[in-house]
DNA sequence: CAGACCATGTGGTCTGACCACAATAACACG
DNA sequence: CGTGTTATTGTGGTCAGACCACATGGTCTG
């Protein structure tokens, strides 16, 4: 048995040690998306630290999106590396967002960067894959929207994310696709709570609707220009609507 | 004494609990950047949890760049939430790279969106504040470059990356200067790998000096498009010299 | 008054012990 | 012989208590 205590010694923290032995492990090639690590007790012992140590590593890496845990026993217990990413960077924007006070409209200014490219790069590649897009905004038809009450309208803005995420992943661009999201749900709180103050939601989930067909249109013609100028004046209107600038924290 | 072992109550894993209650206190304002968060036995007892879960949260927090941990005593130990965010996203790009979850090709793609989008926006602001980006152009000047010895080449790098900063830095928006240098500092590992590959430093790195000056005087010129004419093929071109992705895992 | 010296508080770590859960093996029974 | 029930095993999740190394600050001594 090792004795107890031994931190500070090679100047790594034992649960960076963790982490870097995984991570050179995905590198080599000796892990890869659908696999188990092992358990966290042999991992220990392999690697000669605390279970604790090991419980902080798998921590991480389960909240960067790249491992699932599961208790119990069988094929589907442990931690298993995940193959698509994902809510890692979300989480990781939210609270950058909510730490250091990034200002909404700098992330809003962001994702349009992102969603022009998005909807550029469809444009020009006639190849894409948009069916997955199409299918949602005849979802968002669907959605029953007498007169909104408020369980219509979340489920209409989930729809209307998952649109704009089905745009980047038609992109291909994983990266570009999850930081939309991770930036979408940064501002989440904020989008509905303005959808809350709208005049009439009627209207705008009907604007909104024409829009996204507009939008997708553009991207089907093969018209990059429109399709950037759609997308902007899609999210610029909206987040003009919905702005909520004077609420954020109740300052007396 | 809490009863030991009361996981699966509320569905929330306590290491969850802990990670909501900061953000909590982090969107309230209760925690600010500076702060220091309780210490852990403390955290521990306030929320009824065990002192390993909060390491957890802890540690995830650690990750994500939100803050920094500190042994001993005084006024810099203990967990601070830190001010300037940096270093979380190229964390989670890194891993997910490693992961092969992104493609290293589309993490140089979306930097390359995002800055084409700083150039732009640094273009069609005459008021811009440059200086900075300037001065670390005078600086990569005064590297001496002889034959190139590695130690030059680190810093002449470190002063590239430094100059994409400054830009990021100058058009004001904080979101997309922490994510292109997350997404920089995740492929730093492939740069510096494919730079000591290069035929002759000597001529590429004269060529970076003569594209960053480019770039900034289509910048002072208010030519958007050439800007992001200027930096695109920046950016590609050295990413296609440096390429490494035959190198990768030594599949055999 | 200055320097040495403990007391204190903090993160970092390890150990050992439970619990809840899921799959599986072993078993008893009709 | 088949089938349903019951241990067994292995996993993550959690807690409690114990150290260590370190940095600080007050206290004590020369």
């Amino acid at each position: 048995m090792t004795d107890a205590s031994v931190a500070p010694l090679d100047t790594a923290r034992a649960w960076e040690v963790v982490l870097q032995h995984i991570e050179g492990e995905l590198i080599s090639g000796a892990l890869r998306p659908g696999d188990h690590l092992p358990a966290e007790r042999a991992l220990a012992a392999e690697l000669r630290v605390g279970r604790s140590s090991v419980r902080e590593a798998i921590r991480v890496l389960e909240v960067l999106g790249l491992i699932r845990t599961q208790s119990g026993s069988g094929p589907q217990s442990g931690a298993i590396i995940i193959a698509r990413p994902s809510g890692g960077l979300a989480a990781l924007v939210r609270l950058q967002v909510a730490a250091h006070g990034f200002a909404v409209r700098d992330v809003v200014k962001t994702r349009l960067v992102l969603e022009s490219a998005v909807v550029t790069e469809l444009a020009e590649n006639p190849a894409a894959e948009l069916s997955a897009a199409r299918e949602l905004l005849d979802a968002m038809e669907a959605v029953p929207a007498p007169d909104a009450p408020a369980a219509s309208r979340d489920e209409f803005l989930t729809l209307d994310q998952a649109f704009h995420l089905a745009l980047a992943a038609a992109s291909g661009n994983e990266v570009m696709a999850a930081m939309m999201g991770g930036l979408r749900d940064s501002v989440e709180a904020y989008v509905r709570v303005g959808a809350s103050f709208l005049p009439s939601w009627e209207t705008t989930s009907a604007r909104l609707k024409i829009e996204h067909r507009g939008i997708l249109a553009a991207i089907e013609g093969g018209d990059a220009e429109l399709a950037r100028t759609r997308i902007r004046e899609h999210i610029e209107r909206y987040h003009a609507e919905t702005d909520v600038s004077g609420i954020h924290a109740p300052t007396p």
